[in-house]
RNA sequence: GGGCUCGUGGCUUAGCCAGGAUAUAGCGUCGGGCUUCUAACCCGAAUGUCGGGGGUUCGAAUCCCCCCGGGCCCGCCA
C-alpha cells in the first residue's frame, strides 16, 4: 500500500508544482522519521526561485489540494520540509489487501524473463564458506525478483573443461578416491594432492595441457573422464545447496558451447569487429576505447579457447533466452566481467548486470581450494546446527528430541542465511567461528520467533473459537489506534516497496533489514497490546492484525529463503 | 607501480550511487521488566574526531583531490 501512497504524493506534488509553474524533475521524496513521506523539493527549487527553501515550502503547502477520499491525510511544513501523512483508509486498506492476497503477495506480473546465474563454483571440491555468499545472494535475489513479478530462471554454469577440471580428471587416475566420503570432499582431497605433485614435478603439467587440448578437440574418452569427476563434485555441491534451501532451475554445461560451435562462431563474430589481432601467437581483443588498457586473450597460441571465450558464447546464448541477465560473481571477476560486458557491447548484444560480492577470508589469510585452505559449508552448517541444538535444549527442555532437532535445523540454516545476506556485498569479511555460532544477536531466529509467536496467538484464538483465519474479512479494523498497532500496519505496508527497491538496485540486504524491522514492530505490539484478553470488538480486529503480521513475516522469511516456523 | 573497492561507538553494521531535520541497528557493558497471548522477548542508560587532511556547497558520513590502512585484480588460470 505504501507504493500507492507514494504515487499519490508524487501525483499531488507534481500537480501543485505545475500549477505554480515550477519544474517537477526532482521531487526529492524520501522516507523520514518525521513523517510517512517527506519531500525536500524546496531545497532544490531555492536557487531557481531565488527564495528561501522555507518560503518555497510554505508556498507549495498553501497550494496543495488533497484528494477527498485519498491516502494522504495531511501535509505539514517543518521549515523547508514538506511532510506527508497517511489516512485511516491507507491503514485499513493495507490490512484488507494482505488478507485478500495472503502469501501470494507480489508487486506486478509479467515483467519479463530473467536468467540469474549464481554459485557456478568450479567442480573441483565442496562449497566453502566464501562461496555461500554467492549462493545466498543469488538465491535471495531470485526470490526477490519473483516477488517483484519477474519470471526467474536460476542457473548454475558448470565449468566442466577448464584447467582445474583437467587436474581433477588426472587426479582421479593417479590417486585413490575415497568412496566413503561425501563426493565433493573426496574430489577436493585428490585435487589438493594433485596440485602438490604438479608443483613438485612441473614436467607433469604437460600432460594436463594435453588433456585440455584433447577435450577441446572433442575426444570422447577424455570427455567421459572429465564428466565423471564433475558429476561427483556436483552431486556433493547440490546436496549442500539443498541443505541451505537453494535449488537451481537449470544447469548450463560449459563444454556444450565448444561442441556446438558457439565458441568458434563467437570468435568469428569478434574478428569481424576488427578488434581481434594475433599477438605472440594468441588472439587478443583490443578494448582500449572501453577503458581497458590491456588486451583480452580469447584464444591461446595452441588454438584452445579460454574461460572468457566460452563465457562470451554462454552469454550470447543466454541473451537470446531472456530479457534480463544477472550474474552473481566474486570480486576477483570484476575486471574480467567488465571486459565481457565490453565485448558484448561491441557486438551489439545485451549485457548482463553483474552483482559483485567481496571476499570472505580466514583469519590466517585468503581461502583456496587448491591449497586446501578453506572451511566447508557442510562443516559450518554442522557446527551451527549443533550449537542451535544446545540453544533449543536450553530454552525448550520439555520438548521431544525430534522437535529439538527439527528446530535446530531451521534455526541454524536461517541464522547462516541471514548473517550472510544482512551485510552489503561490497564489504569484505573475515570468517569468525565465534560470530557464526552466536545466537544472541538479532538475526533470523528473532524473526522466526516473532512468526511463531503470531502463530501461537492465532492457534489459541482458533482453539477458543474466537477467530477463523481467512474467513473474518468483514471485521472493522479502524478501531486499531494504539501507537504500536499503527506502527505495525505501516511496517506491513512497506513490504512491496522494499521488494521494488531491492529488485531495482539488486540489493537483497534491504529485505533482510526490513524483515528485522517488521519483527521488531510485531514484538513491540505483542508487548504493548493484549489480543486474546481484549474486549470482544477489539479482539477480532487485533486478531486480523496478528494474522496479517503473521502472513507478512512468513512472506518476508520465505523471500529470504528462511523457514517460517509455527512453533520453536 | 596502476586500477577497483572498503574504512562509521570496544566489536559487527545501515545510510553514500540520486548531499539536507537529532548518524541506523545489533552484540557486548550497566540498570529495569515473566500470577499476563512462547523472555530466542521488551524498556531505559552510557559509548561516535563517520580512517586523516584539503576542497566544492547555504549545508558533506554522502560529491571532488591528496594521503594512510585492509581486501581484490592487472593478456594465453577460472
Amino acid at each position: 500500500m505504501f507504493l500507492q501512497f507514494r504515487s499519490e504524493v508524487i501525483e499531488v506534488l507534481s500537480t501543485t508544482l505545475k500549477e505554480l509553474d515550477l519544474p517537477v524533475n526532482d521531487l526529492d521524496i524520501e522516507e523520514s522519521i518525521h513523517a510517512d513521506l517527506a519531500s525536500l523539493v524546496a531545497f532544490k527549487l531555492a536557487p531557481i526561485c531565488k527564495k528561501s527553501p522555507v518560503d518555497i515550502a510554505r508556498m507549495i503547502h498553501s497550494s496543495i489540494k488533497l484528494h477527498d477520499d485519498g491516502l494522504i491525510e495531511k501535509v505539514e511544513t517543518t521549515g523547508p520540509y514538506l511532510n506527508f501523512f497517511v489516512t485511516r483508509k491507507f491503514l485499513d486498506k493495507t490490512l484488507y489487501n494482505i488478507q485478500e492476497q495472503g502469501v501470494d503477495i507480489k508487486s506486478l506480473e509479467n515483467r519479463g524473463k530473467v536468467i540469474l546465474e549464481h554459485t557456478s563454483v568450479n567442480p573441483n571440491g565442496p562449497l566453502h564458506v566464501g562461496h555461500i555468499r554467492n549462493s545466498i545472494i543469488g538465491d535471495t535475489l531470485t526470490r526477490i525478483l519473483k516477488r517483484a513479478g519477474y519470471e526467474v530462471e536460476s542457473q548454475y554454469y558448470i565449468n566442466d573443461m577448464g584447467r582445474q577440471i583437467a587436474i581433477v580428471s588426472w587426479a582421479l587416475e593417479q590417486f585413490d578416491f575415497d568412496p566413503e566420503k561425501k563426493p565433493d570432499h573426496a574430489i577436493a582431497d585428490i585435487y589438493i594432492k594433485a596440485n602438490q605433485v604438479l608443483e613438485q614435478e612441473p614436467e607433469k603439467v604437460a600432460y594436463i595441457d594435453e588433456l585440455m587440448q584433447r577435450i577441446e578437440k572433442g575426444d570422447t574418452e577424455i570427455a567421459k573422464q572429465f564428466k565423471h569427476g564433475v558429476e561427483l563434485a556436483m552431486d556433493g555441491i547440490k546436496h549442500t545447496l539443498d541443505r541451505m534451501n537453494i535449488k537451481h532451475d537449470s544447469f548450463a554445461w560449459e563444454s556444450t558451447f565448444v561442441r556446438n560451435q558457439d565458441v568458434d562462431n563467437t570468435i568469428e563474430r569478434i574478428k569481424k569487429t576488427g578488434r581481434a589481432k594475433i599477438h605472440d601467437g594468441a588472439l587478443m581483443v583490443d578494448l582500449l576505447d572501453y577503458g581497458f588498457k590491456k588486451k583480452l586473450v580469447i584464444q591461446r597460441s595452441d588454438g584452445t579457447s579460454l574461460y572468457t571465450t566460452r563465457d562470451l558464447a554462454y552469454h550470447l546464448w543466454k541473451a537470446g533466452r531472456c530479457t534480463w541477465m544477472i550474474d552473481v560473481l566474486g570480486a576477483d571477476h570484476k575486471l574480467i566481467s567488465g571486459q565481457l560486458k565490453a565485448v558484448l557491447n561491441a557486438l551489439g548484444e545485451k549485457e548482463p548486470d553483474i552483482v559483485i560480492f567481496e571476499f570472505v577470508s580466514l583469519p590466517e589469510g585468503s581461502m583456496s581450494t587448491r591449497r586446501g585452505k578453506f572451511i566447508t559449508t557442510d562443516e559450518l552448517l554442522d557446527q551451527v546446527e549443533a550449537q542451535a541444538l544446545l540453544e533449543v535444549e536450553k530454552r525448550r527442555p520439555d520438548t521431544t528430541s525430534q522437535f529439538k532437532q527439527q528446530v535446530a535445523k531451521f534455526v541454524g540454516i536461517g541464522a547462516v542465511r541471514y548473517d550472510v545476506i544482512k551485510v552489503s556485498p561490497e564489504k569484505s569479511t573475515v570468517f569468525d567461528w565465534r560470530e557464526a555460532l552466536d545466537f544472541e544477536k538479532q538475526g533470523a531466529p528473532f524473526i522466526q520467533y516473532s512468526h511463531a509467536r503470531a502463530c501461537s496467538i492465532l492457534a489459541n484464538a482458533k482453539g477458543s473459537g474466537f477467530y477463523q483465519i481467512n474467513t473474518d474479512h468483514d471485521i472493522d479494523v479502524s478501531v486499531l489506534i494504539e501507537d504500536t498497532e499503527i506502527e505495525l500496519i505501516k511496517q506491513l505496508s512497506r513490504f512491496l516497496w522494499v521488494i521494488e527497491t531491492a529488485a531495482r538496485d539488486l540489493k537483497p540486504h534491504y529485505l533482510a533489514v526490513y524483515a528485522r524491522e517488521l519483527a521488531d514492530s510485531f514484538n513491540q505490539f505483542y508487548r504493548d497490546v493484549p489480543v486474546l484478553s481484549a474486549d470482544e470488538h477489539l479482539r477480532g480486529s487485533r486478531l486480523v492484525l496478528v494474522d496479517c503480521a503473521r502472513t507478512m513475516l512468513e512472506v518476508a522469511l520465505d523471500t529470504l529463503g528462511i523457514y517460517p516456523p509455527q512453533n520453536m
